[in-house]
Parts: C-alpha cells; sequence; structure tokens
DNA sequence: ATGGTAGACGCTCTA
C-alpha cells in the first residue's frame, strides 16, 4: 500500500498536474491539501475515471481536503469517520475551517487502515490571533489523535502540517527564524505527537535531514534550492513497522504550473 | 524594510 500527501494549492489551477501526478505514480490513498474549492465544485468525476474514490471536505476559495482512494487496487469506496476537529477559525464568527477529513479504507473483507488528512493552519504572522489559532488546533489534533492511537487501529496522519521541525529541515534557519512555521511553540507541539509515539516516515528513513517538500513561488525559491519540510506522514507502530520506502516527488515541482508543494510519500509491506 | 509569486475572488486575502 502506497499512501501519498500532496497540497495542490487550488484543484481548479491543479487538475492537470494531478491527474498526471496520479497515473504516473498511483498511490493507494492520496491526501490532497488545500483543494480551494467547495464540494460540489470538485471535479470528483474527472478522478474517478482515472480509478479513484473521491472523498471531499471542501469550503468556498481557501483551505479544503480530499482523499483518493485507488478502486483499481481493489479498494472500497471510503468510509468517514470524522471531518473537521471542532474548532472554530480565528475570526470572529467564521465559525470552522475545512482542514480535517479522517476515513476509514480497505480491500473487501479485510481489515481497515485509517487514514487522516490534515491542513495545519500555517500560523503567520506570530506572534498573534493566527498563531494562537495555530496552536490551539494542533491541542485539538494532538487529542484526536490520542483517541485513535487508543482504539488501536492501524492509522497514518498526512497532510501540510505547517511545521519545520528541525534546522536541518530548512534551507537556512536563519532566514525563517521568524516564521511560525518554525517557532519552538510549532515545533514542541509536533514533537508532542511524536513523543506520544507516532513515528515521522520521512525523518525515520533520512535521519540527517536536507529533505524539502515545499518551495515558495517567491524569489527564485525553487532555481535556488530554498525549500524546507512541512509535509509530513505520521504512523502508528503497526504501519511504522510495515514502512519499506518513503518519497518526495521532487520533480514534480519543477513543471509548469506546479503547487508550490512537492507530493510525499510511504510505501508500507501488504 | 521591502519585495518577490501564485490562487481564488471580486475591488483583497491567504500563503
Amino acid at each position: 500500500m502506497k499512501i501519498a500527501t500532496f497540497n495542490i494549492n487550488g484543484i481548479k489551477a491543479r487538475l492537470p498536474r494531478l491527474k498526471e501526478w496520479l497515473e504516473e505514480t498511483r498511490p493507494t490513498v492520496a491526501c490532497l491539501q488545500e483543494i480551494k474549492s467547495q464540494d460540489d465544485g470538485f471535479p470528483g468525476s474527472e478522478l474517478e475515471d482515472l480509478g479513484y474514490h473521491v472523498l471531499t471536505h471542501g469550503q468556498k476559495a481557501f483551505n479544503g481536503v480530499a482523499i483518493l482512494v485507488d478502486k483499481n487496487a481493489g479498494y472500497s469506496a471510503p468510509v468517514e469517520v470524522q471531518r473537521g476537529l471542532g474548532i472554530d477559525g480565528p475570526k470572529d464568527g467564521e465559525g470552522e475551517q475545512a482542514r480535517y477529513l479522517e476515513i476509514d479504507v480497505a480491500k473487501e473483507g479485510e481489515r481497515p487502515t485509517r487514514i487522516v488528512c490534515i491542513y495545519l493552519p500555517n500560523g503567520n504572522p506570530h506572534p498573534g490571533p493566527k498563531f494562537d489559532y495555530k496552536l490551539a488546533w494542533m491541542e485539538k489534533l494532538r487529542a484526536r489523535m490520542g483517541e485513535i492511537w487508543s482504539s488501536e487501529v492501524p492509522a497514518a496522519v498526512l497532510g501540510d502540517f505547517n511545521v519545520i521541525p528541525h534546522d536541518d529541515d530548512v534551507w537556512s534557519p536563519k532566514a525563517m527564524a521568524k516564521d511560525a512555521l518554525m517557532q519552538p511553540e510549532s515545533r514542541d507541539a509536533y514533537f508532542r505527537l511524536l513523543a506520544d509515539g507516532w513515528t515521522d516516515a520521512v525523518r525515520t528513513l533520512n535521519p540527517r535531514g536536507g529533505v524539502w517538500t515545499y518551495w515558495d513561488y517567491q524569489a527564485g525559491a525553487w532555481q535556488r534550492d530554498h525549500g524546507f519540510r512541512i509535509d509530513h506522514i505520521l504512523l502508528t507502530p503497526e504501519l511504522a513497522d510495515r514502512l519499506e520506502a518513503v518519497g518526495v516527488d521532487r520533480e514534480h515541482r519543477g513543471r509548469e504550473k506546479a503547487s508550490d508543494h512537492t507530493p510525499v510519500w510511504a510505501r508500507l509491506r501488504d
């Protein structure tokens, strides 16, 4: 089973790139973030035609997550477990933002795997209400991940965490020092998840860092390789034991009309 | 201190 996460930065602008990535790399499960679309505006049928079950949790203009599951690999339609974490956005009265989708996937008659797709708040500028929202969201996430852990279902949490865990996960810690993505409070909240027992799949197989998953559109960041790692895959022990390989589809960042993130994937022994 | 780019939307916000 190959699980993947990809912040596509807008489905309307990215559909051709997304389709070619699915066809070329064929993930079993793909967690998408920043679809920037409402559910009824999402081109689900185009992805169904590629052989994927499609489940979306969208909103107008911003945020939004979706999960794709490969029908051709024999998987049944995903069963939704939870949509949203139950936390309002930082502005008064705006309600909850679309950042969390949790499902079970399984082949017919087999034991399910829990898949959680997240788009964690960016948190800039720091300090401020958006940063406070980020930390509150991470606390809610930790509580929910604790419940999943306790239920002992094999689980993976994938997505754009908007956290640079270590100084070797960024091209220049100095240049990014004031950014919400690498504040000590952001990192500590992330490390608490690992202390709870979750395995950072990419880090485990690349312990010395130097792996980027995001390059800003601005200031020639891609051309200068000024990137960092914020898209993560966290695994419960059973899935961590089955971890075979991880990868970043870096080449896709250099294509025409690319997202500013690259896909990240992990292959688990069946 | 600023600007650099991209996406969705609608005369601006988010990243």
